[in-house]
DNA sequence: CAGCGGATTTACTACGTGGTAATCAGCGCT
DNA sequence: AGCGCTGATTACCACGTAGTAAATCCGCTG
């Protein structure tokens, strides 16, 4: 059996609720004691149960997160960065995949991961529809993305639309004027604040200020986001016979499909065609051309979403503080498939930098 | 505060423990009984805690995965595998990143992680000479990956000599004779049993089986295996001005970094240089052109691995069972990267399969 | 109808920790 | 010397669960 505080309390002669004392950092433990105490623990290697400590405390110190799949590029990279904000305050980080099966999130949605004091929820099925089963939550909870906007819950979330177009303007600055769009996401007409619809609505931004005729046929419905669904989004675009200079894809995935499909027709990027994508995972500036995208600001999303959850599990579970709303500031990186240069070292890249962070309470 | 077993007993007019031994599926409990309670469980809405359940019965349900980090592709296909593999046995799992910190390495083989009943770490800076470290640990470990080898421990790894042998004869097969490898590690000479030494003695093999003479130039050292470092791996290799006609890089990562290199130089895949890779992550298929890989047999190695130590969690602390070892079943993807097909569909490809998955104990 | 044996249920307790409140030691002051 | 005060330490207990062993119930046998 493992080394407890009884144990540890014997050979400093001191009573068990001192030595807790000493662990916990508590004022009021005499110098000499605190000494001849953390003496024994080194001796004896003790540990403190933290299932003990969690049933006595109603605290684990472990938050979870829960992402479709951990194998996108996407959600790996931000698990990394949850994982390294966690780490920083102590926290442990237990990582749920569920897959994009609705009755998942819906059923964690309800009861929360066990065994954490919180969550950090980046859901792929949720909609607006879906608003009510935030007012049942009763644990610590932090969204990831919007489209569940307006409820009691924290969000942290980037700048989808300011983004996306500040993606287009670019295109539209090298001069292509038929820009096709990929990833308009099938479900989104029930979901208005869906990533996809907020994209593809800076898209059309960009469209609209530059002049730019609006034709509905470049935007391009494709589900999931996966790379395949790119390339076949893509060739079905080529197939179409629809004359485009550009494409921006909602995500890097989908982008990786389309480049590959665009070198199977024989479409040189850029030249015929300027390819950028939303994300910036790390195989971005590998690919053949290295890939223009938006930096969506993960690292800061990481840290902030951590710290809000740190916060609410800290005020407990009763104080209902209003929602917060948290988005990171963004970067279009211009890299080979969209005129960038990129090809001498494999981090050179443009770099324009979009909207600050914001955050807003209420 | 949350429901708890006595508020269920009450309800449902039985004792807690009545309650318990439902919950926990224990034989003997009156059918009418267990009816009742487990409405009255429905109806309070009650979920076990398991911070007392951990207390009491000293197990979590909670287990480790350590990494080095998890935006490196394999190692985020590697947890996607666990966790889903864990999942399926009512495990969650807690992912923590060392980030190729030895220091952090030797403590948690030392101490475990907290609010675990056992650890699957896949190290990077450890080496045969901490082997002595394995002596003293107190709770269920499987290691992933073969490094530390020989001692007390469970290992699932896979067949990197024959699988890194069955690349290179590939590239053998396809008439090149003059084949570089690239992601042999610096640190390897302390290292007899690293990863990166068993597939460059893989390729050593299929040279020697195959008559071809072995150029001790055509060895490229390497390290970390970033894809940054298999293109200056690259670079450095087309400078020296050595003359090839195929690479085979221990990683996939590496190759991304090798295909890029080769691109910018003009050499053409894989008409001027065949290339392989080894870890088949995902995005391997999706590369410009598509990079034929060995495939190590992931989803195989996290089951097994979870299955290793979920006995070993079963077993108990006292049980010091003989130690295992379990080699994965591998695959050579044959792509476009060296002469593959799989352009038109981006998941068609050759394949080779490899040596059986074995397990030996002892 | 007492008695038996297995099925079912229960009382009691400990798991390791930390909050609460009580106790105790030491010190300055009157 | 006696008092009060602060700092330091402690006794006691509860958190929610599940193991142990004892108690109770039920159907049947002799």
């Amino acid at each position: 059996m493992a080394v407890t505080m009884r144990d540890v309390a014997i050979l400093a002669r001191v009573s068990p609720k001192t030595v807790s004392n000493v662990v916990n950092d508590h004022p009021n433990v005499h110098p000499d004691t605190r000494a001849r105490v953390q003496q024994a623990i080194a001796e004896l290697g003790y540990r403190p149960n933290h299932s003990a400590r969690g049933l006595r405390s109603g605290r684990t110190g472990v938050i979870g997160l829960a992402v479709p799949e951990l194998k996108q590029a996407y959600f790996a990279e931000l698990a990394d960065a949850v994982i390294a904000a966690a780490a920083k305050r102590g926290l442990s980080v237990i990582v749920g995949q569920l897959g994009g099966d609705r009755e998942h999130e819906i059923e964690l949605l309800t009861h929360g991961l066990p065994q954490t004091d919180g969550l950090l929820f980046s859901p792929e099925r949720l909609g607006t529809e879906d608003r009510d089963l935030l007012a049942y939550v009763d644990f610590p909870l932090v969204m990831l993305g919007e489209w569940i906007f307006g409820g009691p819950t924290d969000h942290v979330t980037m700048h989808n639309v300011s983004a996306a177009r500040a993606a287009v303007e670019h295109l539209i600055s090298l001069g292509r004027r038929r820009i096709a769009v990929i990833g308009a996401h099938p479900d989104d007409e029930t979901r208005q604040l869906g990533p996809s619809n907020l994209r593809i609505q800076g898209y059309r931004e960009a469209l609209a200020a530059a002049g730019i005729e609006h034709d509905p046929r470049l935007e391009r419905v494709v589900a999931p986001w996966h790379p395949e669904d790119g390339a076949d989004a893509a060739r079905r675009l080529i197939d179409s016979g629809l004359e485009f200079d550009a494409i921006f894809t909602l995500t890097d995935a989908l982008a990786l499909g389309a480049l590959r499909a665009l070198g199977e027709a024989g479409r040189v990027v850029p030249d015929d065609v300027a390819v950028i994508g939303f994300d910036n995972i790390a195989i971005s500036h590998l690919t053949v051309p290295s890939l223009s995208s938006v930096d969506p600001g993960r690292a800061e999303i990481a840290e902030t979403a951590v710290g809000m959850l740190a916060e609410r599990i800290e005020w407990g579970a009763g104080s209902s503080r209003p929602a917060r709303l948290h988005k990171a500031a963004f970067d279009v990186i211009v890299r080979e498939s969209s005129g960038g240069t990129g090809s001498g070292t494999l981090g050179s890249s443009g770099r324009q930098s979009g909207a600050a962070a914001q955050t807003l309470n209420g």
